[in-house]
DNA sequence: ATCCCAGTTTGATACAGCGCAAAGAGCGCA
DNA sequence: TGCGCTCTTTGCGCTGTATCAAACTGGGAT
């Protein structure tokens, strides 16, 4: 039992179609976290025991080569449910999370899994969804990365942030988290010199405006002539 | 009702823990089918209205981009379900699929699937598993395309058909569907040309014996070694 | 006030792999 | 037997990006 409220999940997709008194069921049995910035929620290769939900911040979900590379998965907003590779038969995280700002997640541990499929309706299909749709995204960073240059794949990288994560500010969408070039870099397979050089380019032509971990997108639609879809 | 015969299914992921009688079952409401090398099972943007499972053959998932370059997803092998999209949330088929010699298929309509699911003990859980094999899949494409050179692609893209289409002949591991340079730079996001330098320079080295339409892998070890994992 | 460090910018150089081009080579078909 | 199509091989020049190197900047800690 915890004193968290229901409208917390009333909107959120997997919860979206429950009633109040299911939603409170669900509660009781969740653990609330708090997270600082870059710390790590879980880590690849650990036992997947617990699965979560995002409520407030953005998470960085990252692989590692065997030589230490780091390669960005994806990026995970507040509302999206994470961790749930056990859903799909997974017994370890395929992946480590780790926070790009500060963080409040819930969890349970896996096995409830099983247990909300069962017990409420509509709540199998709705997270499948949530699968469905990075399978999508996977699907086209795959072939961006196997037919676009840099540039271009920089461009989508970034409006996917902005679509995301974007938040309206005066002179355009501000990416609403700190974000270095390097992490850029690790979404689309570059280097942060080649990231840097384009943002240069880019802020010179007015499409962005960038400080030192803080990227503003000033003209969306340019970027989409440059993304190439 | 068909005269399919039971044992078809009884080895197969999702059926493997059903009863014969269930698997008769699922036989009688599903619709076989024989596709000819090069035809398209279903196609990008279709409605998803049937899934499949391929019961011999090989097919070739590909996606095409606006200006028209192909990019192969993944490659089905016998005993595996195809089509499932509906299955995550996704109302029309993300891709295009491609008989890549001649197959052999069942069928069922989509709506189907709900039943199965609830009906049959396992069969979501078996299903999502095949999901999360794929996802897996499509991760270490992306972090391969984003940190590896395309050698080491190419070697990668090699032991992954071995794996999972091999067939051992006297020399080494056959793959044993026809395959040719172009669909090889297909999935690792290359040209046919640097595809055919790599394999010749790996014939030369012993590694390989390759002929039109036709790849076997002598000296798989070696490979793994210049695919760098 | 100063130091330090993480992040950024920019230049110079090198080279992997692409694009283009053209010549084989295997195979079905008439 | 020869034609035509698809697939393969190989050469050559070019260019997009990585790599190496070095200087700059802003902000937090002492």
């Amino acid at each position: 039992m915890n004193n968290l409220d229901e409208s917390l999940l009333a909107n959120i997709p997997p919860f979206r179609k429950l009633q109040l008194g299911q939603i409170r069921e669900i509660l009781d049995c969740a653990t609330p976290k708090r997270f600082e910035v870059g710390t790590s929620v879980f880590e690849e290769g650990l036992d997947a025991d617990r699965f979560y939900l995002l409520l407030d911040g953005h998470i960085r979900v990252i692989r590692t080569t065997p030589d230490g590379e780091q390669v960005t998965a994806l990026y995970i907003s507040s509302g999206q449910l994470f961790g749930i590779a056990a859903a799909l038969g997974r017994s370890q995280y395929p992946a480590t999370a780790l926070t790009a700002d500060e963080c409040l997640t819930l969890s349970w541990p896996t096995r409830l899994w099983q247990d909300f499929v069962t017990k409420y309706d509509g709540f199998a299909t709705e997270s499948y969804k949530v699968v469905g749709a990075r399978v999508d995204e996977m699907n086209n960073r795959i072939v961006e990365m196997a037919t676009q240059q840099v540039e271009q794949r920089v461009a989508c990288a970034l409006l996917r942030l902005v679509n995301q994560a974007g938040k309206k500010v005066s002179h355009g969408v501000e990416i609403d988290f700190p974000i270095t070039r390097q992490n850029i870099s690790e979404m689309t397979g570059t280097t942060l010199h080649t990231v840097s050089r384009l943002l240069s380019a880019w802020e010179k032509s007015g499409i962005v405006a960038s400080e030192r971990r803080k990227i503003v997108v000033t003209n969306p639609h340019q970027l989409v002539l440059l993304s190439g879809t």
